[in-house]
RNA sequence: UCCCCUGUAGCUCAGCUGGCAGAGCGGGUGGCUGUUAACCACCAUGUCGUUGGUUCGAGUCCAACCGGGGGAGCCA
């Protein structure tokens, strides 16, 4: 017989139709004359009640050695639930135990574990209720990104992982290379340094920060694609927003100035948000009882709202306004920091708040610069909670500003030699922004440290499984 | 990288001014019950992160190292 996913199951009018499931078990009660299982399969975050009558011999013989974390398959009766906590439950008439799982050693348990624990067993924790609801909040913001982009015309643009320069200016690289560097560390002399023209690419390479500049190509000829794959950076980041390794969106649009590109920052935010409300309910209800009190209301209340548009001048003055003392004064010039970003979005605006016209210092050479020459069009799309979600900008698309903003930024002109034929040949108004999955999956589920919204989280010192 | 906190049973944690190592959960055994964080009784479980120091005596005090967490910076 075809199995059942447990979801389809739990749905199902329970009419007495006979039905295969299988899964993994969280709990086992027994009683005299019935034993109860929770069966979980990954489809939904609710388990299936199996219930098994001992006079029923096989499954009740097989019943009496099933442990938590088992593996088991079962058929019987779809029907109606005497208790309280389920509508339908599944009558077994067969019961097979496929894999045990001894209780002395498996390491979860019916409790609640802490996440530290379960990060450090990694390959178990997908079997818990909050893992497994991550996963499925994730998979399906995967997939709405992609609809969402699809829809309007965007094409989707895979933008290489190793790149022979460093050009992004983003932050630290992870250096690719097939050089054996036990050798090198022995024998060459420290003066001589390596000899890239025998490493693999006859040049040093190095893992992408982001895929932007390499989207910003396809943008200006094919009008507004998008990326969204893994990027790496290097830094020594040990907060709860930060990875080494870390999916990032970024939709580069040909025709768009920065009015457009916040425009569709905040109609991707909220379309998505709505979706992850609609359809993966249960678990957003799981995230609001146990994670996040009150998040769906606030998320609903995003998606419809408008989100608040200032320039930096006008935060740095919201800022100075207001009484409270800041561990780093406030000042025209400085850089915003987490307590500026939560002040903004949780104490004067009380939701999204989108911040343009950066000072040019504090941003990447890159940002069209404004005609006040002091300021460039960037915008950073600032979440209660979390601070920073997005970052983007209208790029520079006059020659010669971008070579001067160059060379200002001290970089090499010659690496960007094919960034500046984009506004040598058919140069056109454009712009993106980078949106960090994880940190988006962050937003919508509550979880409070991005190492428990990734599968297998990379960061400094840590790659296990 | 910096600052703060932390490391005791499988898990979560208590252990006071230094004096015999504890609880709950989980596990095992038995009982009871259409149960649902099931319930009741009994049983077992420790390199107190590591190394060194102070002391008659260290889980407790000191130092170094290792691991974990939070905050900051960098950013998405």
């Amino acid at each position: 017989m075809e199995r059942t996913r447990v979801r389809e199951a739990l749905r199902s009018e329970p009419g007495g139709q006979n039905i295969t499931v299988a899964g993994w078990v969280r709990t086992k009660r027994t009683g005299k004359n019935v034993v109860f299982l929770e069966m979980n399969d990954g489809s939904s975050l609710s388990n299936i009640q199996i219930v098994v009558e001992s006079e029923n011999a096989n499954p009740g013989q097989v019943a009496e050695s099933i442990t938590t974390g088992s593996s088991i398959r079962a058929t019987g009766e779809l029907v109606p639930s005497m208790g309280k906590n389920q509508t339908v439950e599944l009558r077994a008439i067969e019961l097979e135990l496929i894999g045990d799982a001894p209780g002395e050693t498996y390491p979860l348990q019916k409790k609640r574990h802490s996440f530290e624990y379960l990060r450090e067993i990694a390959h178990l924790r997908p079997r818990t209720n909050t893992f497994g609801a991550v996963a499925r909040v994730r998979s399906h913001l995967s997939f709405a990104i992609h609809r969402y982009f699809q829809e309007r015309g965007f094409l989707y643009v895979h933008t290489p992982l190793i790149t022979a320069s460093d050009a992004e200016g983003a932050g630290e690289l992870f250096q690719v290379t097939t050089l054996d560097l036990e050798r090198l560390a022995r024998g060459q002399g420290a003066d001589a340094g390596p000899d890239y023209t025998k490493d693999f690419f006859g040049r040093p390479a190095y893992l992408t920060v982001s895929g932007q500049l390499n989207a910003e190509i396809y943008a200006s000829a094919l009008d507004r694609v998008y990326t969204f794959g893994p990027t790496f950076r290097a830094e020594n980041s040990n907060t709860t927003r930060h990875l080494s390794e870390f999916w990032m969106i970024e939709p580069e649009v040909a025709f768009c100035d920065i009015h457009c590109n916040m425009d569709l920052a905040e109609d991707f935010l909220k379309t998505l948000i709505a979706g992850v409300l609609s359809d993966c309910g249960e678990d957003m209800e799981f995230f609001d009882k146990r994670i996040e009190p009150g998040i769906i209301e606030s998320l609903s209340g995003i998606a419809d709202s408008t989100f608040t548009r200032i320039t930096y001048s006008e935060a740095v003055d919201a800022l100075q306004k207001s009484d409270v003392k800041f561990e780093f004064p406030v000042s025209w010039g400085v850089d915003l920091h987490s307590e500026h970003e939560k002040f903004l979005t949780e104490e004067v605006f009380h939701g999204p708040v989108i911040v343009t016209d950066y000072p040019k210092e504090i941003k990447a050479f890159y940002m069209r610069l404004n005609d006040d020459e002091k300021t460039v069009r960037g915008m950073d799309v600032l979440v209660p909670r979390l601070g920073e979600i997005i970052g983007g900008s209208q790029r520079e698309d006059r020659f010669d500003v971008l070579q001067r903003r160059i060379k200002e930024m001290g970089l090499p002109v010659e690496d960007y030699w094919w960034y500046l034929d984009l506004r040598k040949f058919g140069s056109v108004p454009h712009s993106g922004f980078g949106l960090g999955l994880a940190r988006f999956i962050q937003y919508c589920t509550g979880m409070t440290n991005i190492r428990d919204v990734v599968p297998f989280p990379r960061a400094p010192g840590n790659a296990a499984f």
